[in-house]
RNA sequence: GGCGCCGUACCCAAGUGGCUAAGGGAGCAGUCUGCAAAACUGCGAUGCGGCGGUUCGAACCCGCCCGGCGCCUCCA
């Protein structure tokens, strides 16, 4: 059974779904004024592979993630840029699921938009109005902290406590330092809509919860986002959620750990942040392999804990994976019917599939699941000395294959990894601008099989280097054939 | 000031009271190979930031110290 860590209440504990079989969970996605940086991608895969782990362990999982879509930072966006915000927000969203279909991170099964539930807002806002834990100030509305008794639960601080380290200025008009925002009015030229209280727009945090209210019920099951939500972003969607319904808002709060680059957090503010886009110009592999890449780095480290991006880590994973993928190459070649190393691979499968869900349900320890796949491999390639039968080879590859859909890893078939890109964008002047066709290579292949069977290995080894110089590396099979990669 | 996290081999990283401290990457040696690549085998922390303490027993619990980081403000 799976265990998730629960920020609400700081502790792993056993994850049972309010209505059985079914899982309700919401995660908050992005504010569409900016492309992606690693940390959203982090993020936006540690919730999509929960996502389908739950579905592994069989469970229909209703998915919402939401994007916000209409904020001061995208309002500052747009003015900058002359544009309308609806330029602003589609430019983004689209280059958000251009990013993610890199990545290899589904789609949620709900997407929904701040700026289509208004209505919903409305809605609830009125109601906090009504049961007097909101305030109206002109044309603002605002939480009252103070009429939510534990406030504070999540991020496990007390009111008291924020009040004596606020640093910021604050608004005169708020009765507490820590109320905020539910709903603000309007400046001239500001996205605005009409409302009881006046032309406004929604605060930050009460999009999230008309939007899960509206598509998961009042209570569901998990909530998720970057460790950085915890407050104020979460606090606030308790406070008001649970203040206007009385009833629990979600039950398993999860939360994921940050990107780092030199052990310091990745912000704009510090200058040090990589766009996921970025990361596939530089990359010198084709999209599909570098998605791979970068899926794999960010789950050889548990979700909760930092993760420290560079260049290197992100090359070992590329070594790592290239020794399943090398595995998968061999295991696609004819093979008698029976072998010696047959019998003992039914058992080993079976512990891999019992080690890695073991792992991943221990609040999804992805590093472990990784190391259960590894051990598959290490047994499968001393079994393939042994020999191993071709409907033995086609059931390890499916096994892989299983398993590694849970995490997105491993579901490409060539071993080559398609076409090496030419040169990345950030060439250097030594990079190979030239590209050698299949064709080409399977000429000088031949070729070299030639004068290694009339023993010409000068020349052999000449074919070698000329393939090596393109980026080629060659295997030569037993039967003295040979397979190659880039 | 408040709340919280981290420090495990050359690098990354599991493990959080009890078999020989997972796994990966890099490295070295060997087997195989015309050479290579891949694979396989072996080597690699008597020790888990430091010092005390609790315990029959601690990387794991407690205390102090050192070092690094996060949140408290928009932030994945």
């Amino acid at each position: 059974m799976l265990r998730l860590y629960n920020t609400l209440t700081g502790s792993k504990e056993p994850f049972e779904p309010l209505v059985p079989g079914k899982v309700r969970m919401y995660v908050c996605g992005v504010t569409v004024y900016d492309y992606c940086h690693i940390g959203h991608a982090r993020s936006a895969l540690v919730f999509d592979v929960l996502r389908r782990y739950l579905e592994y362990s069989g469970f229909v999982v209703e998915f919402a993630k939401n994007f916000t879509d209409v904020d001061d930072k995208i309002i500052k966006r747009a003015n900058e840029q002359g544009v309308s915000c609806e330029h602003v927000t589609t430019t983004y969203i689209n280059a958000y699921y251009e990013d993610m279909e890199k990545l290899g991170v589904r789609r949620a099964t709900l997407e929904p938009r701040a700026t289509e539930h208004i209505a919903d807002i409305v809605t609830l806002v009125d109601t906090l109005l009504a049961k007097g834990m909101a305030y109206r100030v002109d044309g603002d509305v605002y939480f009252q902290v103070d009429r939510y008794p534990v406030y504070g639960r999540l991020s496990k601080r007390n009111v008291d406590d924020l009040q004596a380290g606020a640093r910021v200025d604050v608004d005169e008009r708020k009765r507490h330092p820590m109320d905020f925002a539910l709903w603000k009015g309007s400046k001239p030229g500001e996205p605005s809509w009409d409302s009881p209280w006046g032309p406004g727009r929604p605060g930050w945090h009460i999009e999230c919860s008309a939007m899960a209210m509206r598509h998961l019920g009042e209570t569901f099951d998990i909530h998720g986002g970057g460790m950085d939500l915890i407050f104020p972003h979460h606090e606030n969607e308790i406070a008001q959620s649970c203040g206007a319904t009385g009833k629990e808002f979600a039950r398993y709060w999860v939360h994921n750990g940050f990107v780092q680059i030199n052990q310091e957090k990745m912000s704009k503010s510090l200058g040090n942040f990589f766009t996921i886009r970025e990361i596939f110009q530089k990359s010198e592999w084709p999209d599909t392999v570098t998605g791979e890449m970068l899926r794999y780095f960010l789950l050889t480290t548990h979700y909760r804990s930092p993760l420290d991006f560079s260049d290197q880590s992100l090359k070992e994973a590329k070594n790592a994976l290239n020794g399943f993928y090398d595995l998968f190459e061999r295991l696609n070649e004819s093979a008698p019917v029976h072998s010696a190393g047959d019998q003992p691979m039914q058992e080993v499968m079976v512990r891999t599939r019992e080690a890695f869900v073991a792992a991943m349900d221990d609040d999804l320890n992805t590093p472990n699941a990784l190391a259960a796949l590894q051990m598959l491999r290490g047994e499968t390639n001393k079994a393939l000395e042994a020999g191993l039968s071709s409907e033995v080879r086609r059931m390890v590859r499916q096994e892989f294959r299983a398993l590694g859909i849970v995490l997105g890893l491993l579901q490409t078939d060539t071993w080559r990894f398609k076409t090496q890109r030419q040169q990345p964008s950030s060439g250097g002047a030594g990079a190979s601008t030239d590209t050698l066709s299949d064709e080409d290579i399977a000429d000088k292949l031949a070729a070299r099989l030639a004068a290694k069977r009339s023993k010409n290995y000068p020349l052999a080894d000449q074919l070698r280097a000329e393939l090596a110089s393109h980026g080629i590396t060659i295997e030569d099979r037993p039967d003295g054939t040979s397979r190659w990669k880039r």
